[in-house]
DNA sequence: TCCATTAATAAAGATTTTCTTTAGTCATGT
DNA sequence: ACATGACTAAAGAAAATCTTTATTAATGGA
């Protein structure tokens, strides 16, 4: 006998287990309308009514219950076999992040958690050890604001400020402050748009008096990674994020032509989601543990090296 | 955790249990293409081979053999869960057939069956007791070679001859031998197409050795139904199966204008395909013999009617 | 050893399924 | 009586799944 309607049995024995469409639907990442449809398709199929529907929720009916023992059944051995693969796993790691924050802030970083598991492999924004695979990212990384997930952490805020190629860095010392601006092109970049406190240009004249005509005028970047070859080329300066870029400031690659208290902090932060089932792998948990430390690292040194 | 390939660990559980992609395919009503891309996906999301693939068949790999007993476990559950479920069924039976067979030869008869089954609920071909439901019928009746099926029988081959309306008849019998087919138009149906041996108007001038011109022409109808509207009306004569024309013939709605000899069987037989988990039910197993013991006695009348 | 046969698979496109959205209904609680 | 919350029908969009075609590979027989 072949079991169609897979899907429509899965939506019934969550909803009769959890007590609701809105529930069932909630568990399995669809609209309550969507497990509605699934559960009527089924319905229509048998010509049974499957579920007692009320504003308190639903019951199964008779018909229904006579079933639900070997249904029940049968998805808790099914939970049990999808666990026992999911655990057999190649020790791969996916992660889909924030493009700048992965290059910039995770791959520098990347070869100390290595050294340390030696055995788990990488894939970070469809790059890396192994190559993409179909299905969800076991974590994922974005600047912004809180998504509301379960295995949901902050890492970071970053703090914004100036930066140029020592070049730069030289020519402006050699000015007065009113003129550290003029005859420099301002570099600018659209990733912290979203974040409504994030200062560029304009916003770091007006807050430290500079006088810069037109100081938004200048050639956009959409990520941190293309802006600092522009950087590194002597074509302007740039506000960006000190997490970013602290490697090349400690090599000397990158300098700081103002003062470090000449900038502001970022009112989003890189956050970091686990899928729940991911994060029980146990190297999974271990990368979670990992990259909060790191993080949290990174988060005081900013705090130690911005202190007024 | 949600469970999401469910289609995968079907065709992945029934794959290893039928020894092949091809007969899990087959089992499941998809290409061993569809079936082997499904496993694929699996594969893919969780980055393990599952089935260790050779010419002589499949077999589990190490990593899939921890998990089977549960994967197995999980659909026996679900098969007895959805044969409990489809056994608790209003009881309906759901027709898919040829228009024709439908409404010229089962529905004058099904109420017989209703008799010795007042609960029974049909749905033929939509319309019905109750309402078409999304899903598989549970027979098809057509009109052709044989599918190959499990459950698969052959009901009649329907012997093809003219029929007029009486009117027609009365005139064609005061004519001549030679006369009988001129200035009478001739119906055609596209509905014996499909059937090389089927014969129609220029067959049968031919064989039987009237004269007529042009008897290729004429109005030509998909449907015997429709067709037998125009014959009411002195429209004309018309090739048909006898099978399909009993009562009207018997209750002297319809004529035959030539002898019963004059005629020719068809190739092809209507045929009857029950879904194998339909036939489990016992008012469609009834439904069927039924059926059967109907459909003898029609051919078996249809040989007596055209014995030499 | 070579060839025929059979099963599996990649890729592309077609088809079907499933989901979201919107608007409405109904029951319950205040 | 009204507001709220859960469910649902319908329509359209998006995603999943399937078919088809061509190819590859393995196996068995000559």
């Amino acid at each position: 006998m072949i079991i169609a309607h897979l899907k429509s049995l899965q939506a019934l024995e969550l909803a009769v287990r959890t007590g609701s469409l809105k529930a069932a639907g909630e568990h399995l990442g669809i609209t309550p309308a969507a497990a509605g449809q699934r559960i009527k398709a089924l319905e229509d199929y048998l010509g049974l009514d499957l579920l007692v529907r009320g504003r308190s929720g639903i019951r199964p009916t008779r018909e229904l219950s006579a079933a639900l023992a070997h249904l029940s059944a049968a998805f808790r051995e099914m939970e049990t076999a999808a666990k026992i693969l999911d655990f057999q796993r190649v020790h791969e790691i996916h992660v889909v992040a924030d493009t700048d924050w992965a290059d910039l802030w995770l791959k520098p970083r990347l070869s100390l958690f290595k050294a340390e598991n030696p055995n788990v492999l990488f894939c970070v924004n469809g790059v890396g050890d192994v190559p993409m695979r179909v299905g969800q990212a076991d974590c994922e990384i974005w600047f912004g604001e809180p998504r509301g997930g379960a295995e949901e952490d902050e890492l970071f805020k970053d703090y914004l400020l100036p930066i140029s190629s020592p070049g730069i860095k030289t020519r402006v010392s050699g000015l007065t402050s009113a003129e550290r601006l003029e005859g420099f092109p301002l570099l600018h970049l659209d990733c912290y748009r979203s974040d409504p406190t994030a200062i560029g240009w304009p916003q770091w004249v007006n807050r430290y008096g500079y006088r810069k005509t037109a100081a938004e005028r200048g050639i956009r970047y959409a990520h941190v990674v293309q802006a600092l070859e522009a950087v590194y080329s002597d074509v302007g300066m740039l506000i960006c994020g000190l997490a970013l870029v602290q490697a090349q400031l400690e090599s000397g690659r990158l300098s700081l032509p103002f003062p470090i208290s000449q900038g502001a902090w970022t009112g989003h932060a890189y956050r970091v989601a686990f899928r729940e089932s991911a994060v029980r792998r146990a190297q999974v948990g271990q990368f979670r543990s990992w990259l909060l430390d790191m993080s949290g690292e990174t988060a005081a040194h900013l705090r130690h090296q911005t202190a007024a």
